[in-house]
DNA sequence: ACTATGTGAAACTAATTAGTTGCACATAAA
DNA sequence: TTTATGTGCAACTAATTAGTTTCACATAGT
């Protein structure tokens, strides 16, 4: 389950990865040949870049015929939403026992 | 400004740098020499992570006497987001372009 | 059948990164 | 002043990663 979480942190670090999940948002599916055309890569490099997404479960692929068509699959996201919102819940705690110590101090 | 976004997204990939902005939320501020009583790893490897969240804004330094003092400064990660919920909109938008195309081909 | 174009996998290079050790310097306390 | 604890910086190693090149295989069109 942390490697889950790990797999999507590490994803969402490239940013040639983010920029992938941009284009595919806006228009997909695609095939990695047709994502190589609009990238300064080679196809095996954007071929990469797309598995590493999948597995990450942020793309889904379809095969039709020859091609393997990759779609984006946003619902990973919401984990990082998630992580990040958890985070803040603790931060705002111990911002409020600060302040609970703060009073408590200056009601002596 | 794009840099300022990739500097967050290569922050928060690493396990070790994830746990210790939890940490740090849960208690803050603490020195490097605390941390890494907490971790298996030696104080300059902590300060490397230290640094790298620093850069990225998601912490901040305070010097008192010889100790420097880590805190957590959660506000970076709204920008990730506003990333994440610019991706949902144009995914929902692609959707809904897919939706009403679809009925009007059902129109004919 | 032949040629175009699409794919997958492996080997290789170059760059980046996590982590260490070692040492010099600063400050607090005896 | 001496000792203990805190810090910063630089060099080094090992592992990971982005990207390429190369080759073999699969499918579509002529």
């Amino acid at each position: 389950m942390l490697e889950k979480q790990q797999s999507l942190f590490a994803a969402l670090a490239d940013p040639t990865r983010r920029s992938l999940l941009v284009n595919l948002a806006e228009y997909s599916p695609k095939t990695a040949t047709q994502l190589a055309l609009e990238y300064p890569l080679t196809r095996q490099g954007i071929l990469k870049h797309l598995t590493i997404l999948e597995e990450a479960g942020l793309v889904v692929v379809h095969q039709l015929g020859r091609e393997k068509r990759y779609t984006l699959t946003p619902e990973p996201l919401e984990e990082l939403e998630q992580w990040v919102s958890q985070l803040g819940a603790k931060w705002d705690e111990r911002l409020f026992r600060l302040k609970t110590l703060l009073e408590d101090e200056q009601a002596d």
